[in-house]
DNA sequence: CGTGAACTTGAGATTTCTCAAGCGGGGTGG
DNA sequence: CCACCCCGCTTGAGAAATCTCAAGTTCACG
Protein backbone atom coordinates (compact mmCIF):
# COMPACT_ATOMS: atom_id res chain seq x y z
CA UNK A 1 0.00 0.00 0.00
CA UNK A 2 2.59 2.48 1.02
CA UNK A 3 4.69 1.38 -2.09
CA UNK A 4 2.68 3.27 -4.41
CA UNK A 5 5.30 6.41 -4.06
CA UNK A 6 7.92 3.77 -5.21
CA UNK A 7 6.22 2.14 -7.66
CA UNK A 8 5.19 5.67 -8.77
CA UNK A 9 9.23 6.78 -8.79
CA UNK A 10 10.00 3.17 -10.28
CA UNK A 11 7.94 3.86 -13.32
CA UNK A 12 10.29 5.57 -14.50
CA UNK A 13 13.48 4.81 -13.02
CA UNK A 14 14.52 1.70 -12.25
CA UNK A 15 14.97 1.40 -8.21
CA UNK A 16 16.86 -1.40 -6.49
CA UNK A 17 14.90 -2.94 -3.15
CA UNK A 18 17.06 -1.21 -1.17
CA UNK A 19 16.28 2.08 -2.71
CA UNK A 20 12.52 1.34 -2.38
CA UNK A 21 13.35 0.37 1.16
CA UNK A 22 15.27 3.75 2.28
CA UNK A 23 12.47 5.69 0.67
CA UNK A 24 10.14 3.76 3.01
CA UNK A 25 11.78 4.18 5.70
CA UNK A 26 11.57 8.40 6.04
CA UNK A 27 7.70 7.74 5.44
CA UNK A 28 6.09 8.86 8.69
CA UNK A 29 2.86 8.12 10.60
CA UNK A 30 -0.07 7.92 7.87
CA UNK A 31 -3.05 9.96 8.04
CA UNK A 32 -6.32 10.24 6.84
CA UNK A 33 -8.54 13.40 5.76
CA UNK A 34 -11.38 13.74 4.97
CA UNK A 35 -12.57 14.83 1.23
CA UNK A 36 -12.22 19.06 0.64
CA UNK A 37 -9.33 19.26 3.09
CA UNK A 38 -6.55 21.66 2.37
CA UNK A 39 -3.52 19.31 2.59
CA UNK A 40 -0.77 21.57 1.68
CA UNK A 41 -1.08 25.63 2.32
CA UNK A 42 1.78 27.66 0.97
CA UNK A 43 3.98 29.83 2.51
CA UNK A 44 3.72 27.79 5.85
CA UNK A 45 7.52 26.79 6.50
CA UNK A 46 6.34 22.63 6.38
CA UNK A 47 9.18 20.65 7.54
CA UNK A 48 7.31 17.75 5.94
CA UNK A 49 6.28 16.56 2.45
CA UNK A 50 3.37 14.66 1.68
CA UNK A 51 2.95 11.80 -0.09
CA UNK A 52 -0.39 10.76 -1.25
CA UNK A 53 -1.17 7.29 -0.78
CA UNK A 54 -4.85 7.09 -1.41
CA UNK A 55 -7.45 9.30 -2.97
CA UNK A 56 -7.36 12.04 -5.03
CA UNK A 57 -6.08 15.96 -4.53
CA UNK A 58 -5.40 18.76 -6.71
CA UNK A 59 -2.93 21.76 -6.57
CA UNK A 60 -4.43 25.14 -6.88
CA UNK A 61 -3.50 28.85 -6.45
CA UNK A 62 -6.15 31.11 -5.12
CA UNK A 63 -6.23 34.65 -5.84
CA UNK A 64 -7.08 37.10 -3.18
CA UNK A 65 -10.40 38.13 -4.43
CA UNK A 66 -11.39 34.06 -4.50
CA UNK A 67 -10.33 33.31 -8.28
CA UNK A 68 -9.10 29.70 -7.98
CA UNK A 69 -6.65 28.41 -11.27
CA UNK A 70 -5.94 24.41 -10.24
CA UNK A 71 -2.85 23.46 -11.77
CA UNK A 72 -2.55 20.14 -10.94
CA UNK A 73 -4.15 17.06 -10.31
CA UNK A 74 -2.75 14.44 -8.31
CA UNK A 75 -3.36 10.66 -8.05
CA UNK A 76 -1.71 8.07 -5.62
CA UNK A 77 1.70 7.74 -5.65
CA UNK A 78 2.07 11.28 -6.15
CA UNK A 79 4.42 13.27 -3.76
CA UNK A 80 2.22 16.66 -3.63
CA UNK A 81 4.90 19.23 -2.20
CA UNK A 82 8.54 18.02 -4.04
CA UNK A 83 9.73 21.83 -4.15
CA UNK A 84 9.48 21.96 -0.66
CA UNK A 85 12.36 19.40 -0.59
CA UNK A 86 14.17 22.77 -1.80
CA UNK A 87 12.10 25.65 -2.19
CA UNK A 88 8.83 27.07 -0.35
CA UNK A 89 5.82 26.15 -1.79
CA UNK A 90 3.46 28.09 -3.95
CA UNK A 91 0.47 26.44 -4.24
CA UNK A 92 -2.29 24.45 -1.80
CA UNK A 93 -2.53 21.17 -1.89
CA UNK A 94 -6.72 20.31 -1.37
CA UNK A 95 -8.05 16.25 -0.85
CA UNK A 96 -10.98 15.48 -3.63
CA UNK A 97 -12.04 11.97 -1.71
CA UNK A 98 -11.05 10.89 1.65
CA UNK A 99 -7.19 10.33 0.85
CA UNK A 100 -4.41 8.67 3.33
CA UNK A 101 -1.50 10.71 3.34
CA UNK A 102 2.23 9.91 4.92
CA UNK A 103 4.59 12.45 5.69
CA UNK A 104 8.24 12.75 4.84
CA UNK A 105 11.14 15.02 6.62
CA UNK A 106 11.60 17.08 3.93
CA UNK A 107 15.79 17.61 5.07
CA UNK A 108 16.00 14.10 5.26
CA UNK A 109 14.68 13.53 1.82
CA UNK A 110 16.66 16.35 -0.03
CA UNK A 111 19.57 14.03 1.91
CA UNK A 112 18.73 11.28 0.05
CA UNK A 113 17.96 12.64 -2.33
CA UNK A 114 21.72 13.98 -2.79
CA UNK A 115 23.18 10.83 -1.41
CA UNK A 116 21.73 8.21 -3.76
CA UNK A 117 21.84 8.72 -7.39
CA UNK A 118 18.96 6.24 -8.22
CA UNK A 119 16.89 7.68 -5.88
CA UNK A 120 17.83 11.61 -6.99
CA UNK A 121 17.38 11.01 -10.65
CA UNK A 122 14.09 9.20 -9.93
CA UNK A 123 12.88 12.54 -8.16
CA UNK A 124 14.09 14.36 -11.02
CA UNK A 125 12.21 12.75 -13.76
CA UNK A 126 9.12 13.18 -11.38
CA UNK A 127 9.70 16.73 -11.23
CA UNK A 128 10.65 17.31 -14.84
CA UNK A 129 7.53 14.96 -15.92
CA UNK A 130 5.21 17.58 -13.53
CA UNK A 131 6.50 20.65 -15.61
CA UNK A 132 5.86 18.89 -18.99
CA UNK A 133 2.11 18.63 -18.04
CA UNK A 134 2.17 22.09 -17.15
CA UNK A 135 3.11 23.07 -20.39
CA UNK A 136 1.14 21.33 -21.86
CA UNK A 137 -1.97 22.27 -19.66
CA UNK A 138 -0.65 26.24 -20.80
CA UNK A 139 -0.65 25.15 -24.79
CA UNK A 140 -4.41 24.16 -23.87
CA UNK A 141 -5.54 27.16 -21.53
CA UNK A 142 -3.66 29.68 -24.49
CA UNK A 143 -4.36 28.03 -27.38
CA UNK A 144 -7.49 25.51 -27.39
CA UNK A 145 -11.16 25.94 -27.34
CA UNK A 146 -13.00 25.27 -24.45
CA UNK A 147 -14.33 22.07 -25.99
CA UNK A 148 -10.52 20.79 -26.25
CA UNK A 149 -9.14 21.93 -23.23
CA UNK A 150 -12.39 19.54 -21.18
CA UNK A 151 -11.50 16.76 -23.47
CA UNK A 152 -7.72 16.92 -22.84
CA UNK A 153 -7.86 17.45 -18.85
CA UNK A 154 -9.89 14.06 -19.11
CA UNK A 155 -8.41 12.40 -21.20
CA UNK A 156 -5.10 13.48 -19.19
CA UNK A 157 -6.36 12.07 -15.89
CA UNK A 158 -7.72 9.53 -16.98
CA UNK A 159 -5.06 8.16 -18.24
CA UNK A 160 -2.98 8.55 -14.86
CA UNK A 161 -5.94 7.19 -12.90
CA UNK A 162 -5.17 4.02 -15.73
CA UNK A 163 -1.47 4.00 -15.17
CA UNK A 164 -2.14 3.51 -10.96
CA UNK A 165 -4.88 1.13 -11.65
CA UNK A 166 -7.51 2.75 -10.84
CA UNK A 167 -9.55 2.08 -14.16
CA UNK A 168 -11.31 -1.18 -14.95
CA UNK A 169 -13.48 -1.40 -18.03
CA UNK A 170 -12.91 2.36 -19.09
CA UNK A 171 -14.40 3.10 -16.38
CA UNK A 172 -12.99 5.26 -12.99
CA UNK A 173 -14.35 6.85 -9.81
CA UNK A 174 -14.01 10.47 -10.71
CA UNK A 175 -14.11 12.89 -7.68
CA UNK A 176 -13.02 15.87 -10.01
CA UNK A 177 -16.61 18.22 -9.82
CA UNK A 178 -17.53 19.91 -12.86
CA UNK A 179 -16.47 23.05 -11.07
CA UNK A 180 -13.15 21.96 -10.19
CA UNK A 181 -12.62 21.47 -14.01
CA UNK A 182 -13.75 24.84 -14.78
CA UNK A 183 -11.01 25.98 -12.92
CA UNK A 184 -8.91 23.43 -14.63
CA UNK A 185 -9.67 24.79 -17.34
CA UNK A 186 -10.01 28.02 -16.94
CA UNK A 187 -13.37 28.68 -18.08
CA UNK A 188 -17.08 29.08 -15.81
CA UNK A 189 -18.59 26.60 -14.52
CA UNK A 190 -21.71 27.09 -17.08
CA UNK A 191 -19.98 26.90 -19.51
CA UNK A 192 -17.82 23.47 -18.68
CA UNK A 193 -21.14 22.13 -18.18
CA UNK A 194 -22.20 22.51 -21.59
CA UNK A 195 -18.95 21.58 -22.65
CA UNK A 196 -19.56 18.42 -21.09
CA UNK A 197 -22.93 18.06 -22.66
CA UNK A 198 -21.14 18.02 -25.84
CA UNK A 199 -18.86 15.21 -25.07
CA UNK A 200 -21.48 12.95 -23.75
CA UNK A 201 -24.03 14.09 -26.94
CA UNK A 202 -21.38 13.18 -29.11
CA UNK A 203 -20.84 9.66 -27.36
CA UNK A 204 -17.21 10.13 -26.18
CA UNK A 205 -18.16 10.04 -22.36
CA UNK A 206 -20.79 9.35 -19.61
CA UNK A 207 -19.94 10.81 -16.53
CA UNK A 208 -22.44 11.13 -13.31
CA UNK A 209 -22.40 10.72 -9.82
CA UNK A 210 -19.00 10.91 -9.50
CA UNK A 211 -17.55 8.47 -12.06
CA UNK A 212 -16.18 8.99 -15.38
CA UNK A 213 -16.60 5.98 -18.40
CA UNK A 214 -14.84 6.89 -21.57
CA UNK A 215 -16.92 4.92 -24.37
CA UNK A 216 -14.42 6.40 -27.35
CA UNK A 217 -11.03 6.95 -26.19
CA UNK A 218 -10.12 8.03 -29.62
CA UNK A 219 -12.69 10.32 -30.00
CA UNK A 220 -12.19 12.00 -26.87
CA UNK A 221 -8.36 12.05 -27.10
CA UNK A 222 -8.88 13.43 -30.71
CA UNK A 223 -11.19 16.02 -29.23
CA UNK A 224 -9.02 16.72 -27.13
CA UNK A 225 -5.68 17.05 -29.35
CA UNK A 226 -4.31 14.52 -26.70
CA UNK A 227 -1.00 13.43 -27.48
CA UNK A 228 0.48 11.08 -24.42
CA UNK A 229 3.85 12.16 -25.91
CA UNK A 230 3.76 14.34 -23.29
CA UNK A 231 3.28 12.22 -20.19
CA UNK A 232 5.24 9.62 -22.18
CA UNK A 233 7.40 8.86 -18.84
CA UNK A 234 10.27 6.98 -20.40
CA UNK A 235 13.54 8.08 -19.23
CA UNK A 236 15.96 9.21 -22.28
CA UNK A 237 19.26 8.13 -21.31
CA UNK A 238 18.35 4.78 -20.12
CA UNK A 239 15.95 3.16 -22.77
CA UNK A 240 16.08 -0.61 -20.92
CA UNK A 241 13.00 -0.38 -19.93
CA UNK A 242 9.99 -1.23 -22.09
CA UNK A 243 6.33 -0.32 -22.21
CA UNK A 244 4.67 2.74 -20.89
CA UNK A 245 2.64 0.54 -18.50
CA UNK A 246 3.30 -2.08 -15.95
CA UNK A 247 6.44 -2.26 -14.40
CA UNK A 248 8.48 -1.65 -11.73
CA UNK A 249 11.72 -3.93 -11.62
CA UNK A 250 13.61 -4.33 -8.76
CA UNK A 251 11.10 -3.41 -6.24
CA UNK A 252 7.34 -4.55 -5.47
CA UNK A 253 5.06 -3.10 -2.91
CA UNK A 254 5.58 -5.62 -0.24
CA UNK B 1 30.90 36.20 -19.97
CA UNK B 2 30.62 32.17 -19.23
CA UNK B 3 30.23 33.25 -15.84
CA UNK B 4 26.55 34.23 -16.50
CA UNK B 5 25.22 30.69 -15.63
CA UNK B 6 27.06 30.20 -12.20
CA UNK B 7 25.85 33.64 -11.38
CA UNK B 8 22.43 32.60 -12.13
CA UNK B 9 22.95 29.56 -10.49
CA UNK B 10 24.27 31.40 -7.26
CA UNK B 11 21.90 33.76 -7.10
CA UNK B 12 19.40 31.56 -4.96
CA UNK B 13 22.35 28.64 -3.18
CA UNK B 14 25.50 29.66 -2.70
CA UNK B 15 28.36 27.93 -4.59
CA UNK B 16 31.94 27.38 -3.93
CA UNK B 17 34.41 29.08 -6.20
CA UNK B 18 35.47 24.97 -7.11
CA UNK B 19 31.89 24.36 -8.18
CA UNK B 20 31.70 26.98 -10.13
CA UNK B 21 34.99 26.06 -12.17
CA UNK B 22 33.74 22.41 -12.58
CA UNK B 23 30.41 23.64 -13.97
CA UNK B 24 32.28 26.09 -16.19
CA UNK B 25 34.88 23.36 -17.25
CA UNK B 26 32.11 21.39 -18.75
CA UNK B 27 31.27 24.11 -20.86
CA UNK B 28 31.87 23.43 -24.77
CA UNK B 29 32.96 25.75 -27.43
CA UNK B 30 30.78 28.99 -27.53
CA UNK B 31 28.16 29.47 -30.28
CA UNK B 32 26.87 32.34 -31.93
CA UNK B 33 23.47 32.45 -33.58
CA UNK B 34 21.20 35.16 -35.25
CA UNK B 35 18.06 35.98 -34.31
CA UNK B 36 15.14 33.86 -35.00
CA UNK B 37 16.97 30.61 -35.12
CA UNK B 38 15.57 27.16 -33.14
CA UNK B 39 18.26 26.68 -30.78
CA UNK B 40 16.40 23.33 -28.94
CA UNK B 41 14.34 20.99 -30.96
CA UNK B 42 11.99 18.44 -29.20
CA UNK B 43 12.68 15.07 -29.87
CA UNK B 44 15.81 15.02 -31.18
CA UNK B 45 17.68 12.69 -28.49
CA UNK B 46 20.21 15.62 -28.21
CA UNK B 47 22.78 14.73 -26.04
CA UNK B 48 23.96 18.12 -25.22
CA UNK B 49 22.33 20.75 -23.16
CA UNK B 50 22.59 24.77 -23.97
CA UNK B 51 23.25 27.28 -21.68
CA UNK B 52 22.23 30.95 -22.98
CA UNK B 53 24.90 33.03 -22.30
CA UNK B 54 23.59 36.23 -23.56
CA UNK B 55 21.09 37.41 -25.88
CA UNK B 56 16.93 36.34 -25.62
CA UNK B 57 15.34 33.11 -26.87
CA UNK B 58 11.70 31.25 -25.57
CA UNK B 59 10.73 28.31 -24.99
CA UNK B 60 7.16 27.35 -27.05
CA UNK B 61 5.17 24.35 -27.94
CA UNK B 62 3.66 24.21 -31.86
CA UNK B 63 0.68 22.16 -32.32
CA UNK B 64 0.25 20.86 -35.92
CA UNK B 65 -1.77 23.60 -37.58
CA UNK B 66 0.32 26.35 -36.45
CA UNK B 67 -1.19 27.49 -33.42
CA UNK B 68 1.89 28.32 -30.46
CA UNK B 69 2.02 28.58 -27.36
CA UNK B 70 4.90 30.28 -25.96
CA UNK B 71 5.74 28.66 -22.50
CA UNK B 72 8.64 30.62 -21.18
CA UNK B 73 11.08 33.61 -21.75
CA UNK B 74 14.85 33.00 -21.32
CA UNK B 75 17.64 35.50 -20.35
CA UNK B 76 21.40 35.39 -19.83
CA UNK B 77 22.20 32.71 -17.80
CA UNK B 78 19.46 30.20 -18.50
CA UNK B 79 20.04 26.68 -19.38
CA UNK B 80 17.86 26.45 -22.25
CA UNK B 81 16.64 22.49 -21.67
CA UNK B 82 17.70 21.55 -18.22
CA UNK B 83 14.42 18.48 -18.96
CA UNK B 84 17.02 17.20 -21.31
CA UNK B 85 19.89 15.81 -18.41
CA UNK B 86 17.32 13.51 -17.31
CA UNK B 87 13.94 13.39 -19.77
CA UNK B 88 13.26 14.68 -23.67
CA UNK B 89 12.47 17.78 -24.16
CA UNK B 90 8.80 18.43 -24.80
CA UNK B 91 9.19 22.01 -26.30
CA UNK B 92 11.51 24.03 -28.81
CA UNK B 93 13.54 27.07 -28.08
CA UNK B 94 13.88 30.04 -30.48
CA UNK B 95 16.08 33.35 -30.38
CA UNK B 96 15.02 36.34 -29.94
CA UNK B 97 18.08 38.30 -30.80
CA UNK B 98 21.42 36.90 -31.73
CA UNK B 99 22.49 34.24 -28.90
CA UNK B 100 25.53 33.44 -27.58
CA UNK B 101 24.96 29.72 -26.13
CA UNK B 102 27.26 26.98 -24.60
CA UNK B 103 26.52 23.14 -25.02
CA UNK B 104 27.18 21.64 -22.14
CA UNK B 105 27.53 17.87 -22.43
CA UNK B 106 24.05 15.97 -20.96
CA UNK B 107 26.06 12.88 -19.44
CA UNK B 108 28.29 14.88 -17.50
CA UNK B 109 26.07 17.17 -16.40
CA UNK B 110 23.90 14.84 -14.91
CA UNK B 111 27.05 13.23 -12.96
CA UNK B 112 28.09 16.46 -11.93
CA UNK B 113 24.75 17.44 -10.64
CA UNK B 114 24.85 13.94 -8.96
CA UNK B 115 28.19 13.87 -7.72
CA UNK B 116 27.96 17.69 -5.71
CA UNK B 117 25.28 18.28 -3.74
CA UNK B 118 26.12 22.15 -3.72
CA UNK B 119 25.80 22.15 -7.24
CA UNK B 120 22.66 19.33 -7.31
CA UNK B 121 20.62 21.63 -5.42
CA UNK B 122 21.75 24.70 -7.19
CA UNK B 123 20.29 22.78 -9.76
CA UNK B 124 17.15 21.73 -8.36
CA UNK B 125 16.07 25.07 -7.38
CA UNK B 126 16.42 26.54 -11.37
CA UNK B 127 14.51 23.69 -12.08
CA UNK B 128 11.49 24.47 -9.54
CA UNK B 129 11.51 27.93 -9.73
CA UNK B 130 10.62 27.90 -13.27
CA UNK B 131 7.96 25.42 -12.86
CA UNK B 132 6.61 28.00 -9.85
CA UNK B 133 6.95 30.13 -12.96
CA UNK B 134 4.53 28.52 -15.33
CA UNK B 135 2.07 27.67 -12.27
CA UNK B 136 1.95 31.38 -12.10
CA UNK B 137 1.43 32.00 -15.94
CA UNK B 138 -1.26 29.19 -16.04
CA UNK B 139 -3.10 31.05 -13.20
CA UNK B 140 -2.59 34.10 -15.82
CA UNK B 141 -4.40 32.34 -18.68
CA UNK B 142 -7.08 30.45 -16.83
CA UNK B 143 -8.45 33.54 -14.80
CA UNK B 144 -6.79 36.70 -15.83
CA UNK B 145 -7.69 39.51 -17.62
CA UNK B 146 -6.40 39.98 -21.20
CA UNK B 147 -4.84 43.30 -19.62
CA UNK B 148 -3.46 41.70 -16.94
CA UNK B 149 -2.46 39.03 -18.26
CA UNK B 150 0.24 41.30 -20.61
CA UNK B 151 0.72 43.52 -17.46
CA UNK B 152 1.77 40.41 -15.37
CA UNK B 153 4.17 39.38 -18.59
CA UNK B 154 6.09 42.50 -18.82
CA UNK B 155 6.23 42.55 -15.11
CA UNK B 156 7.87 39.49 -15.07
CA UNK B 157 10.50 39.25 -17.80
CA UNK B 158 11.29 43.15 -16.77
CA UNK B 159 11.99 41.70 -13.22
CA UNK B 160 14.10 38.90 -14.27
CA UNK B 161 15.93 41.03 -16.76
CA UNK B 162 16.49 43.18 -14.22
CA UNK B 163 18.24 40.26 -12.01
CA UNK B 164 20.34 39.86 -14.76
CA UNK B 165 21.64 43.46 -14.78
CA UNK B 166 19.48 44.29 -18.23
CA UNK B 167 17.56 47.25 -16.95
CA UNK B 168 19.34 51.04 -16.57
CA UNK B 169 16.75 53.50 -15.73
CA UNK B 170 13.64 51.31 -15.87
CA UNK B 171 14.88 50.59 -19.89
CA UNK B 172 15.40 47.82 -21.67
CA UNK B 173 16.26 45.85 -24.70
CA UNK B 174 12.84 44.40 -25.51
CA UNK B 175 12.80 41.90 -28.51
CA UNK B 176 9.52 40.31 -27.61
CA UNK B 177 7.23 41.47 -30.45
CA UNK B 178 3.38 41.85 -29.68
CA UNK B 179 2.80 38.51 -31.75
CA UNK B 180 5.14 36.85 -29.35
CA UNK B 181 3.05 38.42 -26.60
CA UNK B 182 0.15 37.18 -27.85
CA UNK B 183 1.36 33.73 -28.03
CA UNK B 184 2.69 33.61 -24.63
CA UNK B 185 -0.42 35.32 -23.16
CA UNK B 186 -2.74 33.14 -25.39
CA UNK B 187 -3.95 36.22 -27.21
CA UNK B 188 -4.70 37.09 -30.39
CA UNK B 189 -2.05 39.50 -31.79
CA UNK B 190 -4.75 42.01 -32.46
CA UNK B 191 -5.86 41.97 -28.76
CA UNK B 192 -2.47 42.14 -27.45
CA UNK B 193 -2.25 45.30 -29.66
CA UNK B 194 -4.86 47.04 -28.27
CA UNK B 195 -4.47 45.92 -24.56
CA UNK B 196 -0.89 47.40 -25.19
CA UNK B 197 -2.21 50.65 -26.35
CA UNK B 198 -4.53 50.77 -22.73
CA UNK B 199 -1.00 50.04 -20.82
CA UNK B 200 0.64 52.84 -22.53
CA UNK B 201 -2.46 55.31 -22.15
CA UNK B 202 -3.17 54.72 -18.54
CA UNK B 203 1.22 55.70 -18.51
CA UNK B 204 2.25 52.54 -17.03
CA UNK B 205 4.87 52.19 -20.18
CA UNK B 206 6.53 52.95 -23.47
CA UNK B 207 6.90 50.45 -25.83
CA UNK B 208 8.67 51.02 -29.23
CA UNK B 209 11.09 49.70 -31.33
CA UNK B 210 12.10 47.13 -29.31
CA UNK B 211 13.03 49.12 -25.98
CA UNK B 212 10.26 48.54 -22.70
CA UNK B 213 10.65 51.67 -20.60
CA UNK B 214 8.34 51.14 -17.39
CA UNK B 215 6.82 54.12 -16.48
CA UNK B 216 5.07 53.52 -13.21
CA UNK B 217 6.24 49.82 -12.11
CA UNK B 218 4.10 50.09 -9.07
CA UNK B 219 0.80 51.23 -11.64
CA UNK B 220 2.20 48.49 -13.82
CA UNK B 221 2.24 45.86 -10.85
CA UNK B 222 -0.79 46.49 -9.97
CA UNK B 223 -2.72 46.30 -13.27
CA UNK B 224 -1.15 42.41 -13.98
CA UNK B 225 -1.74 41.68 -9.99
CA UNK B 226 1.78 40.94 -10.16
CA UNK B 227 3.33 39.80 -6.78
CA UNK B 228 7.05 39.07 -7.02
CA UNK B 229 6.75 36.31 -4.40
CA UNK B 230 6.48 33.35 -6.95
CA UNK B 231 10.00 34.22 -8.28
CA UNK B 232 11.23 32.67 -5.09
CA UNK B 233 14.44 35.46 -5.51
CA UNK B 234 15.57 33.95 -2.28
CA UNK B 235 16.09 30.53 -0.99
CA UNK B 236 14.14 28.84 1.36
CA UNK B 237 16.51 28.27 4.77
CA UNK B 238 17.98 25.13 3.45
CA UNK B 239 17.61 22.46 5.96
CA UNK B 240 20.91 22.44 7.16
CA UNK B 241 20.38 25.60 8.71
CA UNK B 242 17.25 25.13 9.94
CA UNK B 243 16.05 28.51 10.51
CA UNK B 244 12.57 29.57 11.55
CA UNK B 245 10.47 29.75 8.62
CA UNK B 246 10.71 33.16 7.14
CA UNK B 247 9.11 33.20 3.03
CA UNK B 248 11.37 34.92 0.95
CA UNK B 249 7.91 37.64 -0.24
CA UNK B 250 8.14 40.33 -2.42
CA UNK B 251 11.45 41.26 -2.51
CA UNK B 252 12.01 45.16 -1.38
CA UNK B 253 14.42 47.39 -2.38
CA UNK B 254 15.96 47.56 0.97
C1' DC C 1 13.53 54.44 -52.24
C1' DG C 2 11.59 49.75 -52.19
C1' DT C 3 10.27 46.01 -49.16
C1' DG C 4 8.72 43.24 -45.55
C1' DA C 5 7.80 42.69 -40.87
C1' DA C 6 5.67 44.71 -37.12
C1' DC C 7 2.22 47.40 -35.70
C1' DT C 8 -2.58 49.83 -36.06
C1' DT C 9 -7.27 50.39 -36.94
C1' DG C 10 -12.15 49.25 -37.97
C1' DA C 11 -16.05 46.31 -37.73
C1' DG C 12 -18.70 42.30 -37.59
C1' DA C 13 -18.61 37.39 -35.80
C1' DT C 14 -17.85 34.08 -31.96
C1' DT C 15 -16.82 32.35 -27.87
C1' DT C 16 -17.32 32.56 -23.36
C1' DC C 17 -19.14 34.95 -19.28
C1' DT C 18 -22.53 36.51 -15.92
C1' DC C 19 -26.75 36.61 -13.86
C1' DA C 20 -30.72 34.25 -12.59
C1' DA C 21 -33.47 30.51 -11.86
C1' DG C 22 -34.84 25.74 -11.44
C1' DC C 23 -33.84 20.72 -10.79
C1' DG C 24 -32.33 16.46 -8.22
C1' DG C 25 -30.40 13.42 -5.15
C1' DG C 26 -28.38 12.31 -0.88
C1' DG C 27 -27.73 13.44 3.82
C1' DT C 28 -29.78 15.05 8.13
C1' DG C 29 -32.69 16.51 11.76
C1' DG C 30 -37.24 15.94 13.39
C1' DC D 1 -39.76 7.58 7.67
C1' DC D 2 -40.28 11.96 5.87
C1' DA D 3 -39.40 16.79 4.91
C1' DC D 4 -35.96 19.89 4.09
C1' DC D 5 -31.72 21.65 2.58
C1' DC D 6 -27.51 22.03 0.28
C1' DC D 7 -24.48 21.17 -3.26
C1' DG D 8 -23.75 20.03 -7.79
C1' DC D 9 -25.81 20.15 -12.01
C1' DT D 10 -28.70 22.24 -15.76
C1' DT D 11 -30.96 25.74 -18.55
C1' DG D 12 -32.02 30.32 -20.59
C1' DA D 13 -30.75 34.71 -22.21
C1' DG D 14 -28.43 38.95 -22.54
C1' DA D 15 -23.66 41.02 -21.92
C1' DA D 16 -18.83 41.21 -22.42
C1' DA D 17 -14.44 39.88 -23.92
C1' DT D 18 -11.95 38.37 -27.46
C1' DC D 19 -11.39 36.76 -32.22
C1' DT D 20 -11.11 37.05 -37.26
C1' DC D 21 -10.87 39.31 -41.41
C1' DA D 22 -9.29 42.97 -43.99
C1' DA D 23 -6.98 47.14 -44.73
C1' DG D 24 -3.79 50.54 -43.79
C1' DT D 25 0.53 52.64 -41.71
C1' DT D 26 5.19 52.89 -39.98
C1' DC D 27 9.76 51.94 -39.69
C1' DA D 28 14.17 49.60 -39.96
C1' DC D 29 17.04 48.03 -43.49
C1' DG D 30 19.08 46.93 -47.77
Amino acid sequence: MSGRLIANLGRNTPLAPEDGAAIEALLGAVRTVPADTELVVDGEGATDCHVLLEGQAFRHKTLPDGRRQIVFFHVPGDLLDLPLVFLDVDYNVASLTMCRVAPVSRAKLADLIEARPRIGRAFWRMSLQEAAIQREWMVGMGRRSAYARVAHLLCEVFQRLQRVDLVQNNRCRFPITQTHLADAAGLSGVHTNRVLQQLRASGLIELRSRELIVRDWNGLAAAGEFDPAYLQARSAPSPALAGPHRAAPGWKPS
